[in-house]
RNA sequence: GGAGGCUUAGCUCAGUUGGGAGAGCGUCUGCCUUACAAGCAGAGGGUCAGCGGUUCGAGCCCGUUAGCCUCCACCA
């Protein structure tokens, strides 16, 4: 039966079981060993919710990478996991047994992961039907969790041996606390915005009752931990005070006034209280001067003893109570509304409170140093595209602070040191002995995707795997991850594995609503790609993706241009069907027939050539849109707009040899053009390459096109290049006197030498067919005629008699010869000029000089016959 | 305070060593031409944010101003 393709691209016919069968049939599955190496991991999604764009957006990237790689002959590697992303999925637990009223402190550790696990599973599988969807190639076999047994495994070893070196030290400091979730947070899982709040303005009275310095606060409940008041050194107006006491309101005690850079003179009244406990400036000032830590505060942040009356309240309620007494007592002098930034919760959203307290931090001194250390060497560094990133890289390296690692929750690496008593024990196993209990905490879910290239692959296990894919060849992901992870990849890389994790990182920016906001569960403005693919297909999703934008630049999602995706595939689609309905059904994918090709047949397949190099220079340099653009335009204009149109006349002619030769260029090109738009849309291209004539079993498989020298086939470029002015000049006059298209028309061709005659006969079947225009020869040049001129000064003549607007004629010609002038001028002096003829590329000069030729030519021709129209 | 990005056609965006301003969508005109009307053919539309500089030549390099945006730090 002969193979057809319904009459319109339908996206669910398309994309339906293919995905099933490509994984059963294992192509995506890595290991060929006769084969070089590429590898990319996947960066894991939480394991928290659905995809967004955002993820569809960053996986297809690298689908398009490593089905590009796999194409062109490598043992593409694709490595998929997911992240148990320990707070974001601890709340998102807590919240689900929270509707069903359980508590997580009543279930206990065991039994809390117990149902994170099986929400771990739940939306594990609900990922992978997603990655499906989007037609992602990834190796399932070697698919990772970073909580899986042997992960864990590393990164207690990495903790184990950070400890040892010194890199990893425990102590007291101020962290950032989470007061619903109760667990430490990292500088980066705090989020400031600007909230309304005040400057309270209170009376500090001198010991001696004599006079009060006013301190200004937006945090008054804190006063309880203070331990000093603190003016600058330099400040002369406090001067004389510095070493007396003053007595802290409400609770009577005395502290001290004393000197420290931190009070700056222009802020507030120059004065400033210092609460070590509860703020990492007044940390530093503590430390400098050994000031007592007072804590005032319960890990949920309501008072504690220290807070006297008001133990017990929230810290917002004492606030509240303590303000009341303090203007009972004639203390507080004014409330200054203001509006500052107020750290929140990444994920609970709750204020961050600044608390002291015990902690696990990594030391980044030596580890940033490091980084910036390996990326001075070109054969070393992380490339990133686009390369400004990797100032985003270095300057946070520069001044990064410890981290802080140990996190209040359950669900995550159980960090591996055992107490008991004074004595600490790091190590992979229990400690011997008896009365020794282990750390409760669990580690920074970073401090597991760190080693995400490393461990997915075996480490710290010298496995075949590791050896044959580490370092990695890519890493994909957004510019807002940079800190988070991808900076500790690489010190976690470089520290443990002597080797950065990855050569390149491609960089994208974030996915924003049409409207240029960032999409939001908030805003509710989020786009679900499931959605859209449901819509569209992911074909048409993908395309989008990765055609709109430039790398490291942001997206704006807009439907409009998922449409114009999904009209490409659509033309491809029926430019396939042209292609079936015009060869027979026993029709073989088979060698050209070099001698009988057509003009039209040789140039397509120069033109194919020419796209080739371009695409493959662009992959290349991961410039997706610039591939995407080229394909497009190779597609969408020469190959269906001309292509196709012009093989007609051999489709249809009477020489079997040119028609074949003809049908063989029609799947030959088509052919490449499927197996290059593979990477953007694997599911179309797979239904169109099984049903036109083809090599491989399925596309996933077939090889990467390559520039054939065969093909370049200058001469009939160059007749193609007329034909097409030729065609076009008629469409012009045609639209210009709406004749219409039905109508047979006549038209003579001036040439500028008679002579080259021979070389434009071999054209008029063609333009006839297009244009249904037929040459005539002997042409009555005083007749009134339409003209156009083209390339080399020819001239194209189409008489109209009684129809010509002469005015509108010579204002045409007019125009035509103002421009030639201005172009004339541009070449001349551009070829006149010394400085460009000696500097600029030879080739570079040939075509200005080509061009200038031609320009004078045209330029001739149309003063020709502006002078023959004044006479007509 | 530090760093970075953006400003190009009505809209959304490309524009890669400086060498004739591009695409998609929208607009206008004419077409059911046997792959595609979600299509075909043709057309119109831009002092490339402003100013200054380097250059024979600047959307592109340098400086500067303005507007928008992001990240980092600080905000007692």
């Amino acid at each position: 039966m002969k193979k057809t393709l319904a009459s319109k691209y339908d996206a669910h016919t398309v994309e339906q079981g293919k995905y099933q069968h490509w994984v059963e049939k294992g192509y995506f599955k890595a290991g060929d060993i006769s084969k070089k190496p590429y590898s990319i991991v996947i960066p894991p999604p939480n394991v928290t919710g659905k995809l967004h764009l955002g993820h569809a957006w960053d996986t297809t990237l690298q689908d398009m990478i490593i089905r590009y790689k796999r194409m062109q002959g490598y043992d593409a590697l694709w490595l998929p996991g997911m992240d148990h992303a320990a707070i974001a999925t601890e709340v998102k637990v807590v919240e689900k047994l929270k509707s069903q009223g359980i508590n997580k402190r009543d279930l206990g550790r065991e039994g809390f992961l117990e149902k994170a696990w099986e929400w771990k599973e739940e939306y594990a599988k609900s990922i992978r039907e997603q990655w499906a969807k989007l037609g992602l190639s990834l190796d399932y076999s070697r698919e990772r969790f970073t909580l899986d047994e042997g992960l864990n495994q590393a990164v207690t070893k990495v903790f184990v041996d950070y400890y040892q070196k010194g890199w990893i030290y425990r102590g007291e400091r101020i962290i950032n606390w989470d007061p619903v979730q109760q667990t430490a947070l990292s500088n980066e899982e705090v989020i400031y915005q600007e909230d309304e709040g005040a400057f309270y303005h209170l009376k500090y009275y001198l010991e001696d009752g004599s006079t009060y310095l006013e301190i200004a606060t937006t945090r008054p409940e804190t006063l309880f931990g203070d331990s000093a008041v603190a003016v600058n050194p330099k400040d002369e107006r406090y001067r004389h005070l510095v070493g007396k006491n003053v007595i802290l309101p409400i609770v009577g005690k005395k502290i001290p006034i004393i000197e420290d850079m931190h009070a700056d003179p222009e802020f507030g009244t120059g004065v400033v209280k210092i609460t070590p406990a509860h703020d990492p400036n007044d940390f530093e000032v503590g430390n400098r001067h050994q000031l007592e830590r007072i804590v005032v505060m319960n890990p949920d942040a309501t008072m504690n003893e220290n807070a006297g009356k008001y133990c017990g309240m929230s810290r917002e309620a004492c606030r509240e109570a303590l303000l009341e007494d303090l203007k009972k007592e004639d203390l507080l002098i004014k409330v200054e509304p203001m509006v500052h930034s107020v750290g929140h919760s990444e994920r609970s959203h709750a204020v961050v409170e600044p608390y002291l307290s015990k902690q696990w931090f990594v030391r980044m001194d030596k580890l940033s140093k490091m980084v910036l250390e390996n990326q001075k060497y070109d054969d070393k560094k992380v490339h990133f595209v686009p390369t400004r990133f990797e100032k985003t890289l270095n300057q946070w390296m520069e001044n990064c602070f410890d981290w802080c690692i140990s996190r209040q929750l359950w669900w995550g690496h159980r960090i591996p040191a055992w107490y008991r008593g004074d004595e600490v024990y790091v190590g992979l196993e229990a400690p011997e002995g008896d009365g020794w209990k282990q750390d409760e905490d669990v580690l920074d879910t970073w401090f597991s995707s760190a080693l995400w290239p490393f461990s997915t692959l075996g480490w710290p296990n010298q496995t075949e795997d590791l050896k044959r894919y580490y370092p990695t060849c890519a890493l994909v992901t957004g510019y807002d991850i940079i800190f988070f992870w991808v900076a500790r990849m690489v010190f976690q890389g470089l520290s443990l594995t002597e080797s950065r994790p990855f050569e390149h990182c491609l960089i994208h920016g974030l996915i924003r609503d049409a409207q240029g906001r960032k999409m939001s569960k908030s805003l509710g403005n989020g786009v679900d790609p499931m959605e859209v693919i449901d819509q569209y297909g992911a074909d048409a999703l993908r395309f989008f993706l990765t055609t709109n934008s430039a790398p490291g630049q942001d997206l704006r999602y807009i439907p409009e241009k998922i449409e114009a995706s999904w009209n490409f595939i659509n033309k491809i689609w029926n430019a396939s069907r042209f292609v079936l309905m015009n060869i027979d059904e026993d029709f073989t994918y088979q060698d050209l027939n070099f001698e009988a090709l057509s003009l039209v047949d040789q140039w397509i397949l120069n033109r194919l050539n020419e796209v080739i190099q371009n695409v493959d220079d662009n992959m290349e340099k991961f410039e997706f849109v610039n591939v995407g653009t080229e394909l497009y335009n190779f597609i969408w204009d020469d190959f269906c707009s001309w292509y196709i149109e012009l093989s007609k006349v051999h489709l249809t002619g009477e020489d079997e040899q040119a028609k074949l030769a003809t049908q063989s260029t029609l799947v030959y090109v088509l052919n490449a053009i499927v197996r290059m738009l593979h990477p953007f849309m694997p599911f179309v291209t797979e239904e169109i390459y099984q049903t036109i004539p083809h090599l491989e079993e399925s596309i996933c498989i077939s090889s990467w096109p390559t520039v054939n020298e065969q093909f370049k086939f200058n001469q009939a470029n160059e007749e193609v290049d007329y034909l097409i002015d030729l065609v076009k000049g008629i469409r012009e006059i045609r639209a210009q006197y709406t004749i219409k298209n039905a109508k047979e028309i006549d038209y003579a061709l001036q040439l500028t030498d008679l002579s080259l005659m021979p070389r434009f006969t071999p054209l008029f079947s063609y333009i006839s067919k297009l244009c249904h225009a037929t040459v005539v020869e002997n042409l009555d040049l005083n007749e009134e005629c339409a003209s156009v001129t083209i390339k080399g000064g020819h001239r194209l003549l189409v008489p109209l008699s009684g129809m010509i607007n002469l005015e509108e004629e010579l204002a045409k010609l007019n125009k035509e010869k103002e421009k030639l002038e201005s172009e004339i001028k541009r070449g001349e002096n551009m070829l006149s000029n010394p400085n460009f003829v000696n500097k600029a590329p030879q080739a570079k000069v040939d075509i200005e000089k080509k061009k200038l030729a031609d320009y004078r030519l045209k330029y001739d021709a149309i003063l020709t016959q502006i002078e023959k129209m004044k006479k007509v």
